[in-house]
DNA sequence: GGAAAACATCGAATTCTTTAGACGTTTTTC
DNA sequence: GAAAAACGTCTAAAGAATTCGATGTTTTCC
């Protein structure tokens, strides 16, 4: 036995999502392109090769215009981010996202424009419970 | 080419790593006991492997004891997943440990005793900033 | 309409991750 | 002191992730 596919996207696919959460669809070329000017430089049939593995595990749809096929990202950010965030929290932190945050204001030290951000961003959030 | 070696703790690295940060020194056979309660099954060459390869990543320490080896975390829990923290925060949310936690908010139902508590959290750091 | 450009498919090599069997040495135990 | 138990090393497997060359088809351009 070895290891099952994993359930969220690797390094690459993440790469390559992040180009396509910013604009899409985009034909292979273009994430090519991207992916280059983020400082990973992948062969044209490289780039192809992953999308077609994203395309199969679901990642990515795809449609044909003319020859070519145009990708765009299946999910929203938000969701497959949050899923990540999610599995980060009952991996590491035994299910707390408190102490998630905890550990990110004890490590990563933060400016005090980012604190003030983040309380006003519970701040809401305790609101809208209330409500 | 292929992909690097990973420069945070994998999958079954990390639940070892959270195995020994419990209790510690440990030797294999109480690393592959509780693998095995964390619905882990492994033969127990396959955890002697890991550990060799976490020893020679660095990820571990270990010292004789008679002839057996006990094995222990290298780096404290709190290090290494504040580096993981980091990167994520980095990688997938551009820098800003603002919007890592915003995102936390939105997908990741908490609820509100959770909110207080982060709260409290934040204004101990605001607190600790001012002086 | 033939050359060049653009695009896709296929096969494959390499490294990483996870798993474990076979075998040898040291330590217990009767 | 010999059998059994415990432990480590070595070897190797198979799947996952990453990379790309070769080759074939379609489109575009002089």
């Amino acid at each position: 036995m070895a290891r099952s596919e994993s359930e969220h996207p690797t390094e690459l696919e993440l790469e390559i999502l992040k180009i396509l959460w910013n604009r899409s669809p985009l034909p292979v070329r273009d994430v090519r392109t991207q992916l280059e000017q983020a400082g990973r430089s992948l062969a044209h049939s490289s780039v192809v090769t992953m999308l077609n593995i994203m395309h199969r595990k679901g990642y990515v749809t795809r449609r044909k215009k003319a020859n070519a096929f145009l990708f765009s990202a299946k999910d929203k950010r938000q969701n497959v981010i949050g899923k990540m965030m999610g599995s980060m929290v009952s991996r590491v932190f035994g299910g707390s996202a408190t102490a998630l945050v905890s550990n990110l204001l004890e490590t990563n030290d933060l400016d005090e424009k980012e604190l003030i951000e983040l309380r006003k961003l519970i701040a809401k959030k305790v609101k809208e419970k209330k409500s």
